[in-house]
RNA sequence: GCCGGUGUGGCGGAAUGGCAGACGCACGGGACUUAAAAUCCCGAGGUGGCAACACCGUGUGGGUUCGACUCCCACCACCGGCACCA
């Protein structure tokens, strides 16, 4: 079979029935897969796409076959920087860029026979995708969820520009290789904060990997502990945060974050205050990258003058700054406990502070004597007043209550995960929809004036303050105030890349809607996504963002799920064939096209699944491809043998084989499925003339991998319907084969091998067994003590 | 440092606690061919042996079990994520 030409004319008969269609409201039960929406990029289609893309394709049709109404869209999620710096380079528009690339992606995509529904196709740039993006963003502003703060940016200072966090890798600027600095700059955030249980308890509701949420989890950081509140000597007030309230009187000193406020207000009071001010200056100067290379080795600088209370007993300690406390964390503040944390140890012994153990148990006088080190051992409190002889356990709570009736400090939560840093000094992004009026402040832009779109200039300049280009063109910025009507400047920065897709799973499911980002009811019908598959790369950015933005979209009514995806799994990153990273710097990335030109789609989708286990890393393999090329040609090879007037004789292998790449398909195992395809058409070879049932279960577990040429083969035979029509069965009572091979032990080692009939009895199974003379040999004259039956499997008997 | 994951022939990889190495690659031998490619058949974990066979084998060391790649404990190596989180 000239494979590449019946590619062509089975893609072009699936369009034009339009084959892969997803309908709404279909009384078939619903199945939703997603893949993540690649980036077009100039490059092409890579092996970082394809793999997901055929595996998600492959339960598609399975699902189809088994009769459920699939979604499996694609759309582009084609905002970036990639696109923008190729637009400046060139001097063409982001526009035009985007729509060569897609144009080229999807050609690629099509010629792979991925079943996408591409009537629902979406792109992240398009306008009447981008409105409801700033929609959504105005919901989060109206309820006070979006606001302006100051953060710091990525800052290049030989370029002059602000950067990604991706393109300061390592603190260093990627275009010009200096290092980057931390420089403040007001920006739009995203209170994802207040999301942060929500996000931790939500998990439970989904069926993530587990690695997934634990990662998740991480991320949000969440740890439970006291709130103490404390004074200074001249009366101001500040909170500190603590896990360990057990330690509590063994405080020798605080430190506050450099940032702290209390350090501004007490400016006068502190009496080597320019010391103070070079060293916040210098905390502030500190790129990431030193930050990085300093960490571990503390610093700090003494409040000469100042002095805070602890509250338990009324003690007076020294306050340092240092920049091992961090402002964004807790309260930006530390009760210090040398003898049982170890780095108000190391912060202690580098000033010379005194020590006080609290905690029993351990050894100080090196190190500290830490939580993980006396937690769950019956730890007793010393040096402790009335505390003095509880268990750590116990002199939490006594602590805590006691505090609390004090009004000295309270249980709380603190979480690690920040809002979200929402604006980008950028052109190719989603502006924000927000409008700076002097009278009026700022001003969401209307619905009906939505989206405001980007202007649509030829050519435009980054900035060299940091500012967005946008910026630069004032025809676009300056407009009038929605409120007031007067003179009004546009908000220039725009949205992160990850805005598009924190919610496209939901435009697809909806996707021409032109009054509502999507419809209710049909939220309601497409529900979760059931599988969603995407990159390891993710969970703590898109899939965090996602899930963030989606149970905003619930708490307000306009989603019908507080979560989105049900299962989230993931693929293996494709490494070069010599095991190092793909990078187009090294040259090493492979282009799938290369093998779809060669070896035609199917035999592409067949190899890629047969390179090893989906969910692990590995290196791309050529190996597979003649292999598969060869399996494929055997199957259409087998079409010779089929003779309609003979039934089948190999019920066993068939309906083992159905049970297994059914199995293997739900557990992702494609390259088991694909080895039992294998196995199969290896025992149909065999016989000289098969059945049309043999060949037809083959084709249909086929089909998923090579849909082309098995559609073209159940036609050729004459077959009734199409190939996909349904996905196979089979009788439990075929997976029993009626002689089996079993390996008979004595003692554990493996003496001789029996053929049986598994139906027998174990009593039966036995007799024959001990009737073997290798056996009767090796038993002879012992006492038989055990004697085990596995069925199907093996005979251990045991002798002394 | 913390949290995940992985470790099996020359290679990719299989194995609900039950015959380790399925299915392939590469390799060797053979058939077809003037020859090659393609295709087909046979062989093959390692060591020793002409052989039957024996011994050794799933990162290392222990343990549980009639039986361990699989379960438990300790450790090593590699990969990924987080990392001064109070």
């Amino acid at each position: 079979m000239d494979f590449k030409a019946n590619e062509k004319k089975w893609q072009k008969k699936w369009d034009e029935e339009e084959k892969f269609k997803a309908i709404d409201f279909s009384d078939k039960q619903k199945y939703y897969i997603l893949v993540e929406f690649p980036y077009p990029s100039g490059t092409g289609l890579h092996v970082g796409h394809t793999p997901s893309q055929i595996a998600m394709d492959i339960i598609a049709r399975k699902r189809r076959a088994e009769g459920y109404n699939v979604l499996y869209p694609i759309g582009w999620d084609a905002f970036g920087l990639p696109t923008e710096n190729y637009a400046i380079k060139n001097g063409i528009s982001p526009i035009k860029a985007t729509a060569t690339n897609v144009e080229n992606f999807t050609r690629q995509i099509k010629s792979l026979g991925i079943s996408f529904d591409w009537s629902r196709e979406i792109n992240t740039t398009a306008e009447d995708y981008y409105k409801w993006t700033q929609w959504i963003f105005l919901q989060f502003y109206k309820k006070g969820l979006a606001y302006k703060a100051t953060a710091n940016i990525n800052w290049c200072p030989n370029c002059k520009i602000g950067l990604s966090n991706e393109e300061s890798e390592g603190g260093v600027c990627e275009r010009c290789g200096s290092a980057t600095v931390q420089k403040p700059k007001t920006q739009w955030m995203l209170k994802m904060s207040e999301y942060s249980e929500k996000l931790l308890q939500g998990l439970d509701e989904t069926n993530y990997w587990e690695n997934i949420k634990t990662m998740q989890r991480n991320w949000i950081g969440k740890s439970s502990g006291t709130l103490l509140h404390c004074k200074l000597e001249s009366g101001e007030g500040f909170d500190v945060f603590t896990t360990c309230i057990e330690t509590v009187f063994g405080i020798t000193y605080f430190v506050l974050a450099p940032e702290h406020e209390l350090v501004e207000k007490l400016k006068d009071k502190i009496k080597n205050y320019d010391e103070v001010k070079a060293y916040i200056e210098k905390t502030a100067s500190k790129s990431e990258f030193e930050r990085s290379q300093m960490l571990k080795e503390k610093t700090g600088c003494v409040l000469e003058g100042i002095y805070a209370i602890n509250p338990i007993n009324g003690k007076k300690v020294p306050v340092f700054i240092g920049d091992y406390v961090l402002a964004g964390y807790g309260s930006g503040a530390v009760m210090a406990v040398p003898t049982h944390d170890q780095r108000d140890y190391d912060f202690a012994k580098l000033f010379s502070l005194p020590m006080i153990e609290v905690v029993s148990g351990g050894d100080v006088s090196t190190q500290a004597f830490e939580k993980a080190d006396y937690l769950g051992k019956g730890c007793r409190l010393i040096n402790s007043g009335e505390f003095n002889g509880l268990t750590v356990e116990e002199a939490k709570d006594a602590l805590n209550s006691y505090l609390e009736k004090n009004g000295l400090g309270e249980k709380i939560n603190t979480y690690k995960m920040r809002d979200w840093v929402f604006s980008r000094q950028r052109y190719w992004g989603e502006p924000v929809p927000i409008v700076h009026c002097e009278k009026c402040g700022h001003v969401p832009v209307p619905d009906d004036q939505l989206p405001v779109t980007l202007p649509k200039v030829e050519s435009y300049k980054p900035t060299d303050d940091g500012e967005s280009p946008l910026s630069l063109i004032t025809d676009w910025v300056n407009t009038t105030c929605p409120h007031c009507g007067g003179k009004a400047k546009r908000e220039t920065d725009v949205m992160p890349n990850w805005a598009g897709s924190s919610w496209y799973w939901l435009r697809y499911m909806d996707p021409h809607n032109d009054k509502e980002f999507a419809s209710f009811d049909k939220i309601k019908y497409w529900d979760k996504v059931d599988l969603y598959n995407g990159g390891g790369e993710h969970v703590t950015r898109h899939l965090l963002y996602a899930r963030f933005w989606h149970k905003f979209l619930y708490d307000n009514g306009f989603v019908s799920n507080s979560e989105p995806f049900d299962r989230r799994v993931q693929q293996g990153i494709i490494l070069a064939t010599d095991g190092s990273k793909m990078s187009k710097s090294r040259g090493n990335v492979v282009d799938p096209m290369k093998y779809v030109m060669e070896y035609g789609a199917d035999v592409t989708r067949i190899a890629h699944m047969f390179m090893g286990d989906y969910c692990e890393t590995k290196p791309w393999r050529e190996d597979v491809f003649k292999p598969c090329e060869r399996l494929l040609n055997r199957i259409v090879a087998l079409g010779e043998k089929v003779d309609k007037n003979i039934s089948t004789q190999n019920k066993f292998i068939l309906a083992q084989s159905i049970k297994k790449v059914s199995e293997d398909i739900e557990g992702l195992k494609f390259n088991t499925a694909v080895s039992q395809i294998m196995v199969l058409t290896n025992a149909l070879e065999k016989m000289e003339k098969i059945s049309e049932e043999d060949f037809k279960v083959l084709l249909s577990l086929a089909c998923p991998f090579a849909p082309h040429t098995a559609e073209e083969l159940w036609q050729e035979k004459g077959f009734e319907g199409r190939v996909d029509d349904k996905w196979p069965t089979f009788n439990e009572k075929d997976l029993v084969e009626n002689l089996v091979e079993i390996a008979v032990q004595v003692n554990s080692k493996i003496v001789t091998k029996i053929m049986i009939d598994p139906t027998q009895s174990q009593e039966e199974i036995l007799d024959i067994v001990k009737a073997d003379d290798i056996v009767k040999n090796a038993i002879s004259n012992k006492e038989i003590v055990k004697e085990i039956y596995v069925p199907k499997r093996i005979v251990n008997i045991i002798i002394k």
